[in-house]
DNA sequence: TCAAATACGGAACAACGTTCCGTTTATCAA
DNA sequence: TTGATAAACGGAACGTTGTTCCGTATTTGA
């Protein structure tokens, strides 16, 4: 039996191609609002959609949160790139440790979906860290090249130690609020967390040794 | 407005009661074999009763988990008492922490309804521990006034470590296989589990030190 | 321009938690 | 023992969910 050679498969239909893309924006947003129990029906009408066109890109409703979740794990990874390319390394290092914390507060209500023990998320674990482990790695290297970083801080142990800090300082609870003008950026939770961060921040700067 | 005065209460009818009872047996068995995720209805048929009968005591899927989950606790706890009446000391603790490894196991799938957030069981943690800590408590003082086990040790610290022992040792995975033949005695994890317990309790009897 | 392939939308299905209400049963005074 | 009455019963029915199905509309390639 032959199979499709992959890369020869037909173009994809161009409304589809369009369609999906305005799920997984759609989802990024209602998740954000509502958490990620949040209804398929309420994603495919805020996509503007029917559930039948979402379904046929994403069969099951875990494959949608986990496509989500890749999204964004990318979008902040390509960040630490751009960052990397625009800013001196110093100023890119901090900038995208913030740009990760924003990410970390953001995923709280995936957090408990993660460890909760369903077999559709086995994989993003490692999502997580293969991407973001090296992204962090060549802004940490740069940096202790430039002088404006010590060199002996081990970037996954950096990832853990803000998740948990991030996770720590946001406020509990599955959703995401939902009063009008709670801007996640702007809580009490959120400065806090900053403050800290910048604290690690200086002793990554101060503390350099190497 | 005068309300009830605790006490002083109507009977309750004898077919609830017995009804009440019904259901948190059928509860119990039906969470071990399919998990606290299991269906109202199954639950309702088991104990030969309507969703309406047991609506009316539960009125929340949660209180009826939170209910076994307390009668459980109880019974545990009670055994810890039962226990140290019937055996000498060292026995009956030793016995007793076999009996504390069978509750925890048997709770996995609970673990994760536990740190899901849901402010229905807050107050389960709470629970677990004030009866749990004073009942371990006991038997490790009379054992130790016995001179058959040290006295250094924190009954709380020890709950926690063989708590997570159990939890690592058992399969994952929320529900409770499912297969005939499955008792959950003779599993290699939890064979495992006891021979890790049998060291515990040797380092509790030989490494006395009060 | 047109036929075939592809994708679309939303009605329909099954399973769930929960509510409602007509019927049955336990209780207790007579 | 027997009614009257409060209490409890069972399960149909409701609203919401994830998921499937299929008649219709759109895109594509010649």
């Amino acid at each position: 039996m032959q199979e499709e050679i992959p890369g020869t498969k037909k173009r994809i239909r161009a409304d589809a191609a369009r369609n999906e893309d305005a799920v997984l924006e759609a989802a990024k947003a209602v998740f954000a609002t509502a958490g990620v129990d949040a209804p398929v029906r309420e994603i495919a009408k805020t996509a503007g959609v029917g559930v039948g066109t979402l379904y046929r890109r994403f069969p099951k409703r875990s494959d949608l949160v986990v496509a989500v979740f890749k999204r964004e794990v990318d979008a902040c990874a390509a960040d630490a790139r751009t960052l990397a390319e625009d800013c001196p390394p110093g100023e890119a290092l901090s900038r995208w440790l913030r740009r990760y914390c924003r990410f970390i507060v953001t995923k709280k209500g995936l957090a408990s979906a993660l460890h909760s023990g369903d077999p559709a998320f086995d994989a993003l674990p490692d999502y997580f860290r293969s991407n973001f482990e090296p992204a962090l790695q060549n802004l940490l290297s740069a940096a202790a090249k430039a002088g404006e970083a010590r060199s002996d801080i081990d970037a996954y142990d950096l990832l853990r130690a803000i998740g948990n800090l991030a996770s720590a300082g946001s406020t509990s609870g599955g959703k995401a609020g939902g009063k009008a003008g709670d801007d996640p950026e702007h809580h009490e939770g959120m400065q806090h967390t900053y403050r800290m961060l910048d604290l690690m921040i200086d002793g990554l700067r101060y503390g350099k040794s190497g």
